[in-house]
DNA sequence: AGTCGATTTCCAGAAAATGAAACAAATCGA
DNA sequence: TCGATTTGTTTCATTTTCTGGAAATCGACT
């Protein structure tokens, strides 16, 4: 099985983190904040539909909130597959940096 | 200034630990090992070219060893940039990953 | 000269990322 | 009720990256 993509972990680790907020705009302005650089919609968008495609994520259509505009949102969650993704890409970027963090920040 | 592609990330923490036997097929084989993936020599002479033009690497050719075969290897090392961008991309990680690792791995 | 082996470099097709625009649905106010 | 406004999703064309494999290099050996 293939590693995930950059914006591929970020998009499964802001699902997890929002919980039942876990639709397109939360998601893009979570991790425009967190990396401070912009992400277009596209760029979240992409990444959400093909992992939905490959069973990393699941999502439904929740009912519309009583705001002004306030239609129905696409509410994204993790499935097991998605969770043992994220955890495999943490456990390789972890023996990737090993031993190297520290040295590197000194330098 | 955008952050490092997976791919970039890796091989820039290759080339940073492999030091002076930092060439491009020691570089494939350790991240080959690290993430239990095979890497094609594509897949990484692709992103040090890339991350050469952008002056995050540089590299130098080596004198020849007195091996059969042992022709000049292309040494890369990494440039005060390179070490930014990782500097960098690693702190974005850990923000983004930031109180979630623990309840990850349990759930 | 010819061959072998280590290494670099090129290339074409596939996949992913990007930015902008189109589309949809709900609310509000005249 | 109708149009303007707001929140949100989806589509699309273009550019950038990735990928796997093949070709080109070059030193050493015979």
């Amino acid at each position: 099985m293939k590693l995930l993509t950059r914006s591929e972990e970020f998009v499964l680790l802001a699902v997890w983190r929002l919980q039942q907020d876990a639709y397109t705009l939360n998601i893009r302005e979570r991790i425009s904040e967190i990396t401070s650089v912009e992400w277009s919609l596209g760029s979240i968008f992409t990444p959400l539909e093909r992992l939905t495609r490959r069973r990393l994520l699941t999502s439904i259509l929740s009912g519309s909130t009583p705001e002004r505009g306030g239609r129905k949102k696409r509410i994204y969650s993790l499935t097991p597959d998605g969770k043992k993704a994220l955890i495999r890409i943490h456990r390789v970027e972890k023996a990737m940096w090993s031993g190297l963090t520290e040295i590197l920040i000194r330098s």
